[in-house]
DNA sequence: CTAGGATCCTGTCAGC
DNA sequence: TGCTGACAGGATCCTA
């Protein structure tokens, strides 16, 4: 699920507990979840946290960065001192959890999932990932932004301007716009939520052809992407606080902002038609079939 | 060059 | 209950 805002989420969370610390050992469960070398890490303290798009950095004294990725379904937790041989409650102290929300957010850690644990002095980073698709990535902090994956990003989209959106539409005139605004070298952070819900915002049909969109529709959607995911973060991505409920039973995030994103067979809040799951770009995919028009015969893509 | 499909991996859920 | 297939919020690789 780790989108822009999740992945803001968890800089933001994680910043306050690992900030100057020094990572005392690494212990890496599955190699496949981390790419480098761990003595390049060890005895090392963490200097800054920054994103760009989907991918956290955190930069070490030393000269070399972190780089993660949480693709699908990966998690970074934080539990202080001796937390991690038990299970935690959203009231619990000194922890922190965010990314693709799990029960894994309260459970004892480590566990089958957990692929790289980063050992604090004062506490533990488990990096969890259910599939493995997310990695840890050390390199020198000159050559992060020669990274493939970073190099080839796009603009965050506070960063773009309409027009700029636009001209990548044209560029990619008869994809389906939402298969534009999934890859990640259009426009940085957004996933296959964000997608959806900034259609919905922008009342565009996810399977309508790029070219065929007017520079307002293509500025309306920039306008959604960037309202939609500043609110997300602003009331906390997906963090423990939002995934468990007040009587500790756990339940979807999404609740409390998606208009469109898995309500399919419920009602639009805006005008009250169901709301429809279809595929589009090779993802599930969320409409409104009467705010999100389809386009007229011959300018549509399935 | 672009667009679209397969693919990595594990878990869950619907349907039989 | 147990099996099977579809699908899951990402990104890359391969093909046409």
């Amino acid at each position: 699920m780790p989108e822009l805002p999740e992945v803001e989420t968890v800089k933001r969370g994680l910043k306050p507990f690992i900030l100057n610390k020094k990572i005392v050992q690494v212990e890496v469960k599955s190699d496949k979840g981390f790419q480098g070398a761990e003595a390049d890490v060890n005895e090392a303290r963490a200097i800054g946290l920054r994103r760009r798009g989907k991918a956290l950095l955190i930069d070490l004294d030393n000269g070399f960065t972190l780089m993660i990725h949480l693709r699908m379904t990966g998690q970074l937790i934080w539990r202080g001192a001796s937390l991690s041989e038990q299970t935690v409650s959203v009231e619990t102290e000194n922890q922190f959890a965010a990314g693709h929300p799990s029960k894994n957010f309260t459970s004892e850690l480590p566990n089958s999932q957990t692929r790289v644990i980063f050992v604090f002095s004062d506490g533990k980073l488990f990096f969890n990932d259910q599939r493995k698709f997310g990695f840890v990535k050390v390199l020198p902090t000159t050559e992060v932004e020669l990274d493939k994956f970073i190099a080839q990003l796009g603009k965050e989209p506070w960063e773009m301007q309409p027009g700029e959106l636009f001209e990548k539409c044209r560029r990619h005139a008869r994809a389906p716009i939402k298969a534009v605004l999934l890859d990640q070298k259009n426009i940085a952070g957004l996933g296959n939520i964000y997608a959806d819900e900034s259609l919905f915002y922008a009342g565009v049909h996810p399977a309508t052809m790029a070219g065929a969109l007017t520079e307002e529709q293509v500025a309306k959607i920039l306008e959604g992407a960037c309202k939609i995911m500043t609110a997300a973060i602003e009331s906390g991505g997906s963090t423990m606080a939002t995934y468990v409920r007040p009587d500790g039973t756990t339940g979807d995030y999404l609740e409390k902002f998606a208009q469109v994103f898995r309500r399919e067979g419920k009602k639009c809040y805006k005008c009250g038609s169901v709301i429809e799951k279809t595929r589009c770009a090779g993802r599930g995919t969320h409409v409104c079939p009467t705010c999100q028009k389809m386009p007229s015969e011959g300018t549509e893509r399935a």
